[in-house]
DNA sequence: GTCTATACCGTGATAGAC
DNA sequence: GTCTATCACGGTATAGAC
């Protein structure tokens, strides 16, 4: 913003570093020492940009929730027939959990050890019924298949979703292959595997 | 087997707690205080049943993979069309992680931070690689949807089976919603939400 | 803004009594 | 088989120099 090339540290450019450790190690496995090194400068160096380990985490998990929550505001997700906004849903949500791949990915690993943790998982479930609120109304609309329950089924269509963050690495190049990965997961979900 | 009630810990027994407790804290967020705590007996009791911390880790994971692995042995998954191979191996692969739920839930959850973790992994790609070649003759036989990679479709497919270890708490009487979930899960897998 | 030095505590693990 | 006592180490976090 204010620099276009910057040397030292914002809280910003060390959390994506700091995001990036925890993801490796797990958050629980990633000691201040690790992170200082995959930073480059000294442990007590990352204290004067936020105020512990759990800052961090606060933060990234911030962001990620952030994204997943602006979806449900767009108009995609708004306007039509039901099972036309979860589909919309279904796509943007993988396209935002690629686009922030490595804060989502904290997102869903938080176990609830800490407050901050408490604090995500209880908004991700936030999300999570506001969809499946959506696909109820589509089952009403009679049409996706009554014979799974709504609640069931939205879990296992998030579960395919946010299988992603297990592999899913961002092609050096152009974004052709999201694209794909996209296309395969509503095509899945709505269609199933079957020719 | 010897004795029908047993009072002190056998391995066995004391990593059937352990693994609780990994599950809700996470392995690395697991103290031996903590274990001791659940246990009902001081830290160093512990190590009287187990050499340390990893090997309750590594016996956990050891039986969750057990699991996995003899599904590829059994009769359903050796014998007629490929498609019908892999439709069997979703649903016994649903039912033995829900049967060994905490087992498969710390398996999964592994992220190589020790030794342990990356045998862990190691193994479980085998398993993933061999269901993706089953799903590959499916396609190859004309019964699953070709516009969608076989490797990609492997990895949705077991992102959905495997999210059942992130919600799924085993009902305390009948295992009738347990036969639900597996319905549920072969239904969206192969034909979709679409009614 | 980064460093070195350090306080202080919880960790995994061991020794040895009972 | 379990305990109390203890160890060496690594953890988060702070103080204060530069």
């Amino acid at each position: 913003m204010t620099m276009p090339k910057r040397d030292t540290y914002t809280p910003e450019s060390l959390l994506a570093v700091a995001v990036e450790v925890f993801n490796e190690r797990g958050y629980d496995g990633t000691s201040m020492e690790h992170l200082s090194r995959a930073a480059g400068i000294s442990k007590s160096s990352i204290y004067h940009h936020v105020r512990g380990k759990e800052e961090l985490l606060h933060r990234a998990v911030g962001r990620a929730l952030e994204g997943l929550f602006g979806i449900l505001d767009e108009r995609g997700a708004c306007e039509g027939r039901a099972v036309r906004r979860l589909e919309y849903v279904t796509r943007r949500t993988t396209e935002v959990l690629m686009d922030e791949l490595p804060y989502v990915t904290l997102l869903l690993r938080v176990r609830g050890n800490t407050s901050t943790e408490r604090w995500a998982m209880e908004r991700r479930r936030e999300f999570d019924q506001r969809v499946s609120a959506l696909l109820k109304d589509a089952v009403a609309e009679g049409d996706l298949r009554a014979d799974v329950e709504a609640r069931l089924a939205t879990r296992l269509l998030f579960g395919m979703i946010n299988s992603l963050v297990e592999w899913y690495r961002p092609d050096g190049r152009a974004s052709a292959d999201a694209q794909q990965v996209v296309d395969a997961v509503v095509r899945l979900a709505f269609d199933g595997l079957r020719a």
